[in-house]
Parts: structure tokens; C-alpha cells; sequence
DNA sequence: CGATTCTTTGAAAACAGTCAATCTGTGTGG
DNA sequence: CCACACAGATTGACTGTTTTCAAAGAATCG
């Protein structure tokens, strides 16, 4: 549904026909089944992607075939390895899809021209960009400072409105702890009430 | 020293005469001295600042008076807090001088100014802003997936040309654990050698 | 329904934090 | 220039937290 990546676009920045027109020509969209890739580690990361509707995940897995989740990324959200994609190195992490989804690709170089085309597009991206690196710092500070119980209370108002969509053992994932803590910590947490 | 900042920007992006001088001209240099504050907990920072000379760190302080820091700025590099600037609230973080330093500051407004008259500039920013938004997805990749060894191990090669001139109990602030699980740590490894 | 995945539980081991004491090196004031 | 104070690093003993491994219940999906 391009109409939903259309009205994403509409809500934020104000554009004429010919430029959503431009954008909409450069658009691939890509249906992804429950678990199925977007990308896999080792991979180029070529494109913006946005999700449309759905719900992915980019995690990294270890040499023990350990997931540890960087990210989620739920409709009307991008995704993507923003490392690979600017430095054009293969890309440490895979994305899949938690729940069937459809995500609006569009690909660098393609990108690259609607933002010089565009000039609020560039701007909007960059507000992004802003807004996700406050966001990673924040998290930055939580896994330094909190304990993992603190982690997973502020993960739970950060997430609110998805919680109920993700497994826990993901939700451990994130937060850096094992399944089993998470078990213990939710248990004493109920305790503590 | 301006003249250092002026080297670093040419060294990034050309600029005209007219455009060097215009920078300049809203440029304030601030000295500090070891320990002196740049921005204290509950101020709104207003700035860009660079480091032209010495060391600064970005740190919160937790109700147990434990300083956890989230950035190390030596000369030649950035330091804010980004979050307190984009949306005026009044910034949790503190950041302090570890050796003396020279700072050049440019207020919020000046700078939006100069990117609006010198466009490399602000592609500089943004590409500064891609760059700081993956070195702290790489951060948290470590804190969630990497062993307290492995993050010293990582911070020991991430930041080799600094840690001479970085107390180790800062270190240990940085990845995440306390001094004396530091020392610990490196009695170990020097063991497993 | 059967298979698979997710969550919970228990017991033991590994790891990290706390507190108090000691050691080391630095720098400042007398 | 020395002595002393101070901050930083280390150590030990102890406590608390998290992981590991194995197993057993739930829940979900085809």
C-alpha cells in the first residue's frame, strides 16, 4: 500500500503532485511473511525502507547463534543498516519480519536524487536522523546506568503500545539479558507491587 | 585557537574567504580549565561546540552520586548535548574538562544561519550526525551482546590513541561497570596472556 | 492433534557489586 | 624541597545478581 507511505510523507512535509508523483516512481514495495528476511548479515544494504505495515526486527547473531536485537521497527518506522548503506560494507545484521509485513523500498542512488530534488525530503530525513540518534543515546544511557530490572520497566513505557506484539524473549534480547532473567525479574517485579 | 577549527572545517569542506570570516565572526572560544563545567544538569544547551584543544566527557549523574559516562570528546571532535538542543529542554547530562581546554562555541541560531548561507556546511553536519548515529549503534550492539571483558577490549582498541589520557575509572564508568571490576578484569586478561 | 516455539522453574556456577582497607603516585602548600 | 593530603588503583571477603543447563508447563500454528 504506497498510499500509506504517501499519507507517512503528507502528514510530515507538504509536497506538490509532481514531487510525490517523483517519489511514488522510484518506489519498490516488497511483501515479507513472518520471518522471512529483508536483509542477512553479510549483505549490502542498498535502500530506505519503510515499513507500511507490519512489524521488523534488526538484531546481529553471535558465534554462539545468539540473537541480540538492535532495533524494531513497527509500521510507519524505517529500517535499515544505516553502516552498510553509507559505507557500502557488508552489514553485520539481519532484519526479518516478526509479523507479515509490506515495506516501501527505495534505493540509495534513487533516495539520494528525490532528496536533491526535494529539499524538504532532505530535511525531513535529517529530522530523523536527529531523532534516532537522541534516541539511541538515551538508550546508551540506560544500558550503562540502569539495572536490569530498571531496564526492562523503561523499555516497557518506551514500548507501550507494542509490548503485547513482542515476545518476551525478544523484549530479553534488547534489554541484554537472557530469557530466563527476564522470567525472574517480571516474577519479582509482580512480587514488589 | 581558531585557527585550529578553521583547519579542521578546511580540511573537510572548501570554503570562500567571505565564508571563512563570516563563521568567524559568530564564533565565542571559552577556555576551561580540569573539572570545569561546559554544561551542567538542568541548563539548555544552546551550542555546537568543538574541542580545538584538551578533553572533555559528557556524563550523567544517578541519585547515588555515580557519575556514567556517555562520551568522550578530545580535540578536534564535537561535544553537546544534542537532545537538550533540538528540543530546548533542560539537558540531563553534565560536561566537564579532563585536562584543560580550548572550546569553540557557535549558538544554536548562528549556526542554523551558517548552514543556511554555506550548504557544505550543512551537508558536514549531517554526515558528522550519519557518523555519530553509527558509532553509537555500535555502542549499544557492544553493551548488549559483548561480555564486560570484551567491551573493555573493544574500548581498548576503539579509543587506543586515548586511553593514556583517560583515568581508568572512567573507563570503567564508560563500559559500564564499576572501577573495581575493572581492575579485576584486567588483572585477568593480563593472566590469559 | 502433534510439533514447535515460548515461558517458567530449579539448582549450581560464574560474574559483578559492595564495603573497607591498603597501596601508589601526584601535586600543593608550607 | 619535603611532607602531607588526596585521588586513583588494587585487594580481600562477602553479598547479590545473572547465566547456564536441564527439564517441565503453556501457548500457538499448521
Amino acid at each position: 500500500m504506497i498510499e500509506l507511505f504517501q499519507k507517512y510523507l503528507l502528514d510530515k512535509i507538504s509536497l506538490s503532485p509532481v514531487e510525490l508523483t517523483l517519489i511514488t516512481s522510484v518506489i519498490k514495495v516488497k511483501k515479507l511473511r513472518k520471518k522471512q528476511f529483508l536483509l542477512q548479515e553479510g549483505d549490502i544494504w542498498q535502500y530506505n525502507a519503510f515499513v507500511s505495515r507490519g512489524f521488523l526486527k534488526t538484531f546481529s547473531i553471535d558465534r554462539d547463534g545468539r540473537e541480540h536485537i538492535m532495533n524494531f521497527s513497527p509500521e510507519n518506522y524505517w529500517a535499515g543498516d544505516r553502516e552498510s548503506l553509507i559505507n557500502g560494507t557488508p552489514s553485520k545484521f539481519n532484519i526479518d519480519a516478526i509479523e507479515d509485513s509490506e515495506i516501501i523500498l527505495i534505493r540509495k542512488d534513487d533516495f539520494e536524487m528525490l532528496c536533491r530534488e526535494i529539499a524538504q525530503l532532505k530535511d525531513l530525513v535529517n529530522t530523523i536522523l536527529q531523532k534516532s540518534f537522541v534516541v539511541s543515546q538515551t538508550r546508551i544511557h540506560a544500558s550503562i546506568s540502569l539495572t536490569a530490572e530498571d531496564k526492562y520497566q523503561y523499555f516497557l513505557e518506551r514500548f507501550s503500545s507494542l509490548t503485547n506484539r513482542i515476545p518476551q524473549h525478544m523484549i530479553a534480547s534488547y534489554i541484554g539479558v537472557t530469557p530466563e532473567t527476564l522470567t525472574r525479574i517480571r516474577r519479582n517485579s509482580a512480587r514488589n507491587k
